[in-house]
DNA sequence: TCGAATGTTCAGAGATCTGTAAATGCTTTG
DNA sequence: CAAAGCATTTACAGATCTCTGAACATTCGA
């Protein structure tokens, strides 16, 4: 039982490595993926800070980043003053949602280079390939997420 | 006409910058946002070096992560010692391709943690909607970079 | 084979990022 | 209303990352 733990400490650690080199915070990653793996229900500050060896400060600082994310949330704790935190349910789906923004950030880039350059024009036909790919990106997705949604929720019932 | 040269590097710029906050190394995204937002066909080391304010060393790292991704490539140019770089076509679909590996671990992840923690359990049930999730993106992903390949190679001709 | 032009590597300086500890602020309870 | 229990904020120290500069390697031409 207690191995069983420990593997998936060992998970959890491994994957918040994989988040931090694509650009996670590392402590936030952390803090993430061991909201995920964790057999709680949810966790406390202190939990965490106890979990991962990092001081409240780093917790309360990495929860506030998850937070507006939409990964986790803030759980009211009956009988408790503690916060508590958990994952949030269906938050891959927002995960990928919010990485969406990038598609767009994207797409504005090539769009102010067309504005600038002309579309007729080495750099403006560079430019317009990638206009088409995110536009078609950003359009897929939000439509791809959709489907996972209804899908998922088929299912549940 | 050297208006518009600033404006493409301010796009270039803020692209990279972006991209940075996004987890790629700054230098590596300046570069390659440099070769994206060029009038030019090619890009020789020296031009780099010159446009970035960069050292010669510099350049050489950022090339040497971006070749292996796809994004840019060497170009033999006659009657040149010099290495030509360019930003390859259709890299844009490369790139998306790459980002499936965080797909795969993030899949594999679910997968590790479920072998630990069996299904059934609080843990077992949140690692199965990733696991679906992932599993679901990575499929459809895949089918996503193939139709707009179709699509885009069908307008060319 | 030499030398000039360029690319690559690497130690170290500099900048940046990140976590800690302690002070501060907020809430609840007795 | 005081005090205890947390959460949050902050300056700072430590760790990490990244670029430079210079030495080294390589390629090409004479």
């Amino acid at each position: 039982m207690d191995e069983k733990d420990t593997q998936l400490r060992e998970c959890a650690e491994r994957l918040a490595l994989t988040l931090a080199q694509s650009g996670m915070q590392r402590t936030t990653a952390r803090v993430m993926t061991a909201l995920l793996f964790t057999q709680q229900q949810t966790m406390t500050a202190s939990d965490l800070c106890k979990e991962l060896h990092i001081s409240s400060g780093a917790v309360s600082g990495a929860v506030n980043q998850l937070i507006p994310t939409g990964m986790i949330e803030r759980v009211p704790a009956p009988g408790s003053r503690r916060d508590h935190y958990r994952f949030r349910e269906h938050a891959w789906a927002t995960l990928m949602g919010n990485q969406n923004a990038l598609l767009d950030s994207m797409w504005n880039a090539a769009a102010e280079g067309l504005k600038a350059a002309g579309h007729d024009s080495v750099v403006g036909r560079r430019l317009d390939e990638m206009q088409d790919f995110y536009g078609f990106m950003q359009r897929e997705m939000a439509a791809l997420i959709d489907k996972w949604r209804e899908q998922y929720e088929a299912d549940e019932r």
